[in-house]
DNA sequence: ATTAGCACTCAGGGAGTACGAGTGCTAATC
DNA sequence: GATTAGCACTCGTACTCCCTGAGTGCTAAT
């Protein structure tokens, strides 16, 4: 159904009202707030036919209305005014820039921290699974007498260290030699090109250090395995206990659906333009049919790498988050590039 | 006061009861647990001495008595039973020796997620901060055209990696000879004797590298710094939901002392031997007078090394966490040891 | 198409009340 | 002297009843 731009301003006023105040929006007030100089019973009529067409919704009887899934979504997509970022959003979004680039799983980390901290929301990341990363280098060192320090970095910024048990004593004249090896062998080859006979090939070309080192092998293949499935981080479960609150008992199925990495993967994996806005069941599972979530992807060399998110209850400023998740990934992205890149 | 032995048996009957049930104990309850056919009325008696001398407190008249911080206290250091651990309970903390030893942060990350998990509290561990930490290792390598990746391994098994940009473009052979050069200034140093000094004499032998690769000896020297601030991991926020309930306005107060990584730290760094229980007020804040906190330490070569511990509500099992948190300890310094020594 | 007017609904809050768990005290009992 | 039965008393919880006020839908007038 198309809607009277009367229909719309009323819409978009109803959702505002809300978003602001928690509370049902009544026609009297909406006749205040509107400026129009309709009478609260011209309103009445309108508001009975959005809801009648699904946009509104009662709590009960004698309550003002509240927006339905259908009214949120309408709103984002035609109705809200674009939010314009204030000094101090964009000041604290800036604050990005500061965090000090380990790897990439440290650094978004901290970046959901901090976007959880800025949104007041529970931050999410994760970075997209292509199995066309590659391997950028893998470095060998001696942890001690008889164990090693494995370091793998891979085209996109991630570094997975790991300590891992030798068969025999080593030294470093041996971590050398296995490190130019393993970067001669398996440096610049994508993850999934990474098959049993390219292990085998190197296995043969251990000679005499073949039983000290076939261990260590078996870790740097493992830990390579481990990167192709993408990593999700969670940052400010803590903002949760408000929105909790709101929930009632569904506050531990909500936490189950944190903890299903999967499921959270799945949700940012599809995100690789704009900003995407997914509102209560649109996520998916019925648990969430009262949060929304924002996401946005970061790009890394030109290209979409990752995305980062936000869940929170539908009734959020989507206007405000999604001007903030817009300049949030701009700014990560560029923190990404100057960390990782060239 | 010296209690006499009745008394004890009833101040640990309440404890037990009130921890199992949540409920103020009255004296008929109280009579039925206890099974000494002692009429409610002597126990009336009884329990209002023990009120009188602070180890029981009522919510108000007519309800039953609840354990005050002393009741508590008496009750874990004298009066309650030792916990023998169930099978499930050792299974599922036995589950942490499958955990894959990354560096050790990330192994105290996945240790407190599990002790969270089985204990159903907030889990927090810490590295206890001594200057005596020696660096191990030290590794570069070129990670693009002209950034370099740092790996540095301590005495105590924590690895930092981190990509930071070179002043100008990097090879293999510049990494080799710079990793050479740093483990031998400052390979095996202690992390408080690396003076400006130190930095100085490292400088002066880098030669025609000495653009190219300050910025990296800044980085360098920055990571260093950055390990001397112990570290404090915190797990299993969401368990905080449930917790969180009972505290009502104070949840707020109370992340924000989770947050507070200082006070956190302060709270595991005395804890060296046995099993540690700080009680309410003993914790230190008031926020905090109704949550305990179970520490329990971690060894590594022979020496405790860091802590571990929970904190939940002061209606907490004592008994089985404290069991458990002992057992934990045990199996936690059995990964560290397995994973990181020679 | 808009509005004023009116009857109707219903959640929330306050007052009153009954209930029951639990206490403290006293006097009787062992 | 310790224990217990008995009893009056306290007080939080739950329930009911009622009122209020915000808000609605409908109708008739503008």
């Amino acid at each position: 159904m198309q809607l009277s731009d009367r229909k719309k301003m009323i819409l978009s006023t109803i959702v505002n009202l809300y978003i602001a105040t928690g509370e049902p929006v009544g026609s009297k007030l909406l006749a205040d707030a509107l400026g129009l100089n309709l009478s609260s019973a011209t309103l009445r009529n309108e508001m009975s036919d959005l809801a009648e067409h699904g946009y509104l919704d009662q709590p009960h009887t004698s309550a003002g209305r509240v927006p339905t899934q259908l009214g949120y979504r309408t709103y984002v997509d035609a109705l809200m005014k674009h939010h314009e970022l204030t000094d101090e959003e964009r000041g604290r979004i800036d604050k990005l820039m500061n965090i000090r680039g380990a790897d990439l799983e440290s650094l978004l980390t901290s970046a959901s921290e901090l976007l959880a901290d800025v949104t007041g929301c529970v931050a999410v990341s994760a970075v997209h699974q292509s199995g066309g990363q590659t391997v950028r280098r893998i470095e060998l060192a001696p942890a001690s007498r008889r164990s090693v320090l494995i370091v793998i970095l891979t085209s996109s910024g991630i570094v997975k260290s790991r300590i891992c048990h030798a068969g025999d004593d080593i030294d470093s004249e041996m971590t050398t030699f296995f490190t130019n090896l393993l970067n001669d062998k398996i440096g610049g080859k994508a993850l999934n090109e990474l098959t049993p006979e390219v292990k085998d090939g190197i296995v043969s070309e251990l000679y005499e250090y073949k039983y000290a080192l076939s261990p260590v092998l078996d870790a740097v293949i493992e830990e390579l395995g481990g990167l192709v499935k993408s990593e999700v981080i969670v940052g400010g479960e803590t903002n949760l206990i408000g929105h909790a609150e709101l929930m009632g008992d569904k506050a531990l199925e909500f936490i189950r659906f944190l903890e299903t990495k999967a499921d959270l993967a799945h949700l940012m994996d599809d995100v690789s333009e704009g900003v995407r806005v997914r509102i209560g069941t649109e996520i998916g599972p019925d648990t969430m049919k009262n949060s929304s979530v924002i996401a946005a992807p970061y790009r890394f060399d030109g290209a979409p790498a990752g995305a980062i998110g936000i869940i929170g209850p539908t009734r959020m400023d989507y206007s405000r988050l999604m001007s903030n998740m817009n300049y949030f990934s701009a700014v990560l992205s560029k923190l990404i590039n100057d960390t990782f890149s060239d």
